[in-house]
DNA sequence: GCACTTTATGTTTTT
DNA sequence: CATAAAGTGC
């Protein structure tokens, strides 16, 4: 955030803030004040006479669902109860899932898995180990759920050998997750638009509930989701959409682009509202930006502008491998900053995968240079967590035979993988959840005594905590669990000292946070496990932390920041290459074979959101050979770099001397002398 | 049959 | 380099 006073609003913001009557598409290109509407919006809507509570507006990401909330608030003063609806789709998807749970079948204290708990259920129904496979059969099934197409109309659809057999799996995990009275991510969308459909005094009900709605984000939208606000909205079509087509970088997860083009032909009566005007970037940054984007197919056509100066000129680094990138990544932050005295926070690492951030830390701990990750390995994936949670989630719901597992081995208590198998294959044949089968008489018949002792130990436990979590705070539950399984010595017996105790600490944390929770939203266990199924990172304020950002292209949409780096410009990372082997060298004119037409146009938006982050300046860097596993691979420049008419430097060199004169420069900051100019 | 140790293996992006 | 499947004591 820049110090200056925001600017006052532009007509075509205020415009697009004013008009309420009916359906409104707002194109908003980068840096042009988009969630500026939004809030205001609702301000102005409030501020009109609705109903606070009427009023929702969808994020997707958790992050900047917390984000316009702070800046509702801040805008809108209301009472906690009285807050307008800001949440993400998924997390409207839960409430929705929640009130409606009887009517869809489900009990309120569903369990929601995670794509690692849907991916072991594909596993089994699959009967393979090829990760790859695997995943490739859990998007395809994902895809078809985001299409709203069910078991039938998938087999139907499907084409080829690996479809035809994904459309199988699909069948067998839908009846499986219904087994277990478990959801995945995408039953949250799934769902609640199931109900909408079919229920008419529930899409009553809703409709009179949320009256006005607000999307951030529109671009990204997929089919169900698009259906769902449809329905949500009703005749009355009181919405707000705002997104740029420019920036639609989630295809891979179904979003698509005909919901722009639809929502033309659906409201005839749509009121399209382009916002042009750029606030957040320097004229140098934003040139490179449309020459990148020019080329684009656009649906509604508009030009960014800004009425900021010139700027610095970008900066194209080459580097010999991933190690010199991070090192020249550190040394420039530290002579920048040494130089503006400005703040760590001020700067933002950008790239395409989390595993490039690895080496980055490495660096950045080395040069002393306080860094947080956002995305990335998420508190809640983490080992401990998911443990926790697991017995969240089997002591609100006792269906959750994933959890079930979970739980039982650990810590381990005497229970392997044949007793399992056994009482998996009992349980499937009885057609009910593991927890319930093993005190059935008909399973004891078919283990031995010794096998049978600790799951009976563990059965009764499992029923004492649940009972008590159904009467007891969620805190209170938590605590003597922990105490009861002994966890913590669990810990610090499977790991040496200090890595036990950072996953203690881990742990603790947690506890906090869902004593938080609880207090909060006087939440049930199960609604405490429903709502970490949706966070990837703990709430912590680092906001206020001064540190660089190190963050995914994707993580850092909608966000923005004075200097950027974008690392690993480079063919093979940005655009990103799909299966294609390791690379011939040279024939980097090849351009168009080996890589899919839309699949670039998605990886050249996810540039143009990398460079559109930036404020001030933008440090681009590539490396010419970078470590795959044992071996090393030659790289090219990204393409990118050429269609934003940047030289690609391949002056390693001058590289080198540059960054030892940074270097000097941040000796000079630590001996404390003044800064040379100039 | 269970739990622990070694060895192969493989890397987009997120709710 | 971290995770997960196969292998080895108990």
């Amino acid at each position: 955030m820049t110090a200056s006073s925001p600017p006052a609003l532009n007509p075509a913001q205020r415009e697009a803030i004013r008009y309420l009557d009916g359906p409104c598409l707002v194109i908003a290109g980068a840096g042009s004040g988009k969630t500026r509407v939004i809030t205001h919006k609702i301000a102005h809507l409030v501020a009109s006479g609705v109903k606070p509570t009427a009023i929702a507006a969808i994020t997707f990401t958790n992050k900047a669902a917390r984000e316009m909330q702070e800046r509702v608030a801040a805008l809108v003063k209301l009472p906690e109860r009285e807050r307008p609806v800001v949440s993400t789709f998924h997390a409207l998807g839960v409430q929705i899932v929640r009130t409606e749970a009887r009517a869809l079948g489900l009990k309120p204290a569903f369990s929601i898995l995670d794509a690692d708990d849907a991916l072991a259920i594909i596993q089994q129904a699959l009967a393979t180990t090829d990760r790859k496979l695997l995943r490739a059969v859990q998007a395809r099934i994902s895809l078809w759920k985001n299409a709203m197409l069910g078991p039938d109309e998938a087999l139907a659809a499907a084409r080829g050998e690996l479809e035809q057999s994904a459309a199988r799996v699909f069948r067998e995990y839908a009846a499986t997750l219904r087994a277990y009275q478990a959801v995945d991510f995408d039953d949250l969308i799934g769902l609640p638009l199931h109900l909408l459909r079919t229920d008419a005094d529930a899409s009553q009900r809703w409709r009179e509930r949320l009256r006005y709605l607000l999307v951030d984000e529109y671009q990204d939208t997929n089919a169900s989701q698009y259906e769902l606000l449809r329905l949500l909205a009703g005749p009355r079509a009181a919405f707000t959409a705002v997104g740029d087509d420019d920036q639609s970088i989630y295809g891979w997860r179904g979003a698509t682009l005909e919901n722009l083009e639809r929502l033309g032909r659906d409201y005839p009566s749509l009121k399209v509202i382009k916002l042009e005007q750029n606030y957040r970037s320097s004229q140098r940054i934003l040139e490179a930006a449309n020459r990148l984007i020019a080329g684009h197919p656009k649906l509604y056509a508009k030009t960014l502008w800004s009425a900021l100066g010139a700027g610095e000129p970008l900066t194209v680094v080459a580097c010999e491998n991933d190690e010199q990138e991070a090192e020249s990544v550190a040394a420039r932050l530290s002579a920048a900053r040494f130089e503006r005295r400005g703040r760590w926070a001020d700067y933002a690492v950008l790239y395409r995968g989390n595993h490039q951030a690895r080496v980055l830390e490495q660096a950045l701990r080395n040069a002393k240079i306080p860094y947080v990750l956002s995305g990335g390995q998420s508190f809640f994936e983490r080992a401990e967590i998911r443990d926790l949670l697991a017995w969240l989630r089997l002591l609100a719901n006792e269906e959750d035979d994933p959890a079930f597992i979970r739980a039982v081995t650990t810590p381990r208590r005497g229970v392997g993988t044949a007793t399992l198998a056994a009482l998996g294959e009992y349980a499937g044949q009885r057609q009910r959840p593991m927890a319930a089968a093993l005190s059935e008489s008909g399973f004891e018949a078919r283990v031995s005594a010794r096998q049978l002792a600790p799951l009976r130990e563990f059965g009764a436990f499992v029923a004492r905590m649940s009972a008590r979590a159904a009467r007891e705070p969620a805190a209170q539950v938590l605590d003597d669990l922990l105490a009861a399984i002994g966890y913590r010595a669990w810990l610090f017996e499977s790991a040496d000292e200090k890595a036990a105790a950072a996953r203690w600490t881990h742990v603790t944390d947690f506890v906090d946070w869902v004593k938080k929770r609880a207090a909060d939203e006087d939440a049930t266990l199960a609604q405490v496990a429903q709502s970490v199924a949706l966070l990837s990172q703990l709430d912590r304020r680092d906001e206020d932390l001064d540190a660089v950002r190190l963050s995914t292209i994707h993580a850092a949409k909608g966000l923005e920041y004075p200097h950027v780096f974008v690392i690993g410009c480079e063919e093979g990372i940005l655009p990103h290459r799909g299966d294609a082997e390791a690379s011939e060298e040279g024939d980097a004119a090849a351009d168009d074979s080996p890589t899919g037409g839309a699949r670039v146009e998605e990886e050249r938006r996810l540039m143009y959101v990398a460079v559109t982050r930036a404020q001030r300046s933008l440090t681009l860097s590539w490396c010419a050979a970078r470590r795959r596993g044992r071996d090393t691979v030659r790289r090219e420049p990204s393409r990118f770099l050429t269609e934003m008419q940047l030289e690609a430097a391949r002056a390693s060199r001058q590289t080198a001397q540059e960054d030892a004169r940074e270097r000097l420069s941040r000796l000079r900051a630590l001996l404390g002398k003044p800064p040379g100019r100039g």
